[in-house]
RNA sequence: GGUGGAGUGGCCGAGAGGCGAGGCAGCGGCCUGCAAAGCCGUCCACACGGGUUCGAAUCCCGUCUCCACCUCCA
């Protein structure tokens, strides 16, 4: 079968079918840089990692485009708080998003707006909207979706809009000092329905002076839906495959996105996907939770390819229910497949990774992988590769021990867990080139005492390296050895 | 109230009418000087109550529980 991915929109399994040959364009919505990255963000960014791989890997040039937010209330807000201009607040969470993606082994998009950047082609949708009906003037320079004008609004949630309550974002502007004086509300009561959302809001008084731009309306700063319609038609064109993010941005912003870019006339997205939340305890994760879910916490203890690996490992639309023990598993199941790769490579050599790009991959694998990206089936396709290849290590048959290794290579590089890769990255520093001198010297004498039957000698050695965090395991074909894991997570 | 999602063995987590999911942990064995790693076996579960069927985690009806979105959210 072919690829097959769920489409939000319309809530099944559809077949894939790019609108231009061979290419696909995505869009993902991605961080709003009010703050650190935490788990949730990165599960998102794995997700769609996996997609776009899969992707490639299947034959399509993809276009990925995932934006940054750097301009919104929030922003505004918390840098005013931490006495520091917004656009530097922006900047410094966008370098740590930046650290995290890559500290993950998440593929850089191929390109990466960001809304303050497009505000040119915000103004111009909407006033194309305004021209055309969909949109309207009120107050100091607001400017509103019309969303009675636009007859599918509520299409992408299955919603009507008569079920809908009011949209909040006719409330001014949370205040700078923090207060929230949501009753206020200037600029109640102008809207032509209470549905209606912001394309664009005015400047208030409390505004920065920094945070507004020249409009035909009057100075004023995007509202938080249009620059990711503006942004994803200058990149992707009227119409694209695939719109993509956390599920909770499905309502409001998904739809609203929908819904100003299809009333300006074009098709968008022609498949959404989400991504669901980390969990603990069953509900979804809260930022109240302090920082130990931040990604830059887990990385002090733990490896960035075993957070990789955690958060990859469930479907990407089931809830990932995120406990302590979390990343022991990962990090136990990761030790497993890397320990084939490096056995493997001990007895038959490294495999280039352009022989892994292309070869081919087990028909499960594919069929897992086309199955709206079916990676916890996908994974036990590779577990099942990693014990034949174990086995053949057994018997010390490399040829079968080569298949194995080309395959589960180019499988998990699918899902950006190659083993091979990621050793590249953690090591081959000099120091790692000095520590492994010293230590193949203490496992030369310690085989010197094994050949003697020298226990207490041989067990000394090992005992030294042990308390020096240096793992030995022996093999017909000699001792090899390697770091002990993380054991403070 | 509206719109959705989910309850699977000690834990995580796929599947979706008969065919081992997989991983982690545990237990037994093999291998090993002893370990480690690995391999083999074992533990054979599907919220509850009915029903359909030769056969139900899977389909149908009902019940219970949990979670999410409904203008801050990944």
């Amino acid at each position: 079968m072919s690829l097959h991915l769920f489409d939000s929109a319309t809530r099944d399994l559809r077949a894939f079918v790019p609108l231009r040959d061979d290419e696909v364009g995505i869009y993902v919505c991605g961080a709003t840089v009010q703050g650190s990255p935490h788990i949730g963000h990165m599960r998102m960014a794995v997700a769609f990692d996996v997609l776009v791989r899969w992707l490639r890997r299947s034959g399509y040039a993809v276009t990925l485009v995932r934006n940054v937010t750097d301009i919104d209330d929030k922003i505004l807000a918390r840098s005013a708080e931490a006495g520091v201009p917004w656009w530097a607040w922006a900047q410094r969470h966008e370098r740590e998003f930046t650290a995290a993606y890559d500290a993950l082994g998440v593929l850089p998009p191929t390109y990466e707006p960001r809304a303050t950047g497009h505000v040119t082609e915000m103004v111009e949708l909407m006033a194309q909207l305004v021209e055309s009906g969909h949109a309207y003037v009120t107050g100091e320079g607001d400017v509103w979706f019309d969303v009675r004008s636009y007859p599918e609004y509520g299409a992408l949630t299955n919603q009507r809009p008569e079920d809908l309550p009011p949209a909040a974002d006719d409330l001014p502007t949370t205040g700078t000092d923090g207060t929230d004086d949501a009753s206020a509300g200037d600029g109640a009561g102008l809207k032509r329905d209470p549905r209606d959302f912001a394309l664009w809001k005015g400047v208030k008084p409390t505004d920065p002076a920094t945070a507004s731009w020249p409009t035909p309306y009057g100075r004023g700063r995007p509202g938080w839906h249009l620059e990711c319609s503006a942004m994803a038609h200058r990149y992707l064109g009227d119409t694209f495959d695939i719109h993509g993010g956390g599920l909770d941005l499905r309502f409001p912003h998904h739809e609203n996105e929908q819904a100003q870019s299809r009333a300006a006339g074009q098709g968008f997205a022609r498949l959404w996907m989400h991504s669901a939340w980390v969990t603990q305890g069953g509900a979804k994760m809260s930022k109240s939770l302090g920082n130990s879910l931040m990604v830059g916490a887990i990385l002090e203890t733990t490896r960035p390819v075993v957070l990789r690996h955690a958060l990859t490992a469930v479907h990407y639309r089931s809830m990932l229910e995120y406990t302590p023990e979390t990343l022991h598993e990962a990090e136990a199941t990761w030790n497993r497949l890397a320990g084939f790769v490096a056995r493997a490579v001990d007895l038959v050599g490294a495999v280039p990774d352009a022989e892994v790009e292309v070869a081919p991959l087990p028909a499960d694998f594919v069929t897992a992988m086309d199955d709206d990206l079916n990676v916890p089936a996908a994974l036990a396709v590779v577990h099942e590769h990693v014990r034949r290849g174990n086995t053949a290590l057994a018997g010390g048959d490399p040829v079968d021990v080569r298949a194995e290794l080309v395959a589960v290579r180019g499988m998990l590089d699918v899902l950006g867990l190659d083993p091979a890769r990621w050793e590249t990255a953690e090591t081959g520093s000099r120091a790692e080139g000095a520590l492994d001198a010293l230590v193949r010297a203490e496992l030369d004498v310690r085989a010197q005492a094994r050949a003697a039957k020298d226990w207490a000698t041989a067990d000394a050695v090992r005992n030294r390296l042990a308390a020096a965090g240096v793992v030995v395991e022996d093999s017909p074909t000699g001792a090899r050895w390697s770091l002990a894991q993380d054991e403070e997570i």
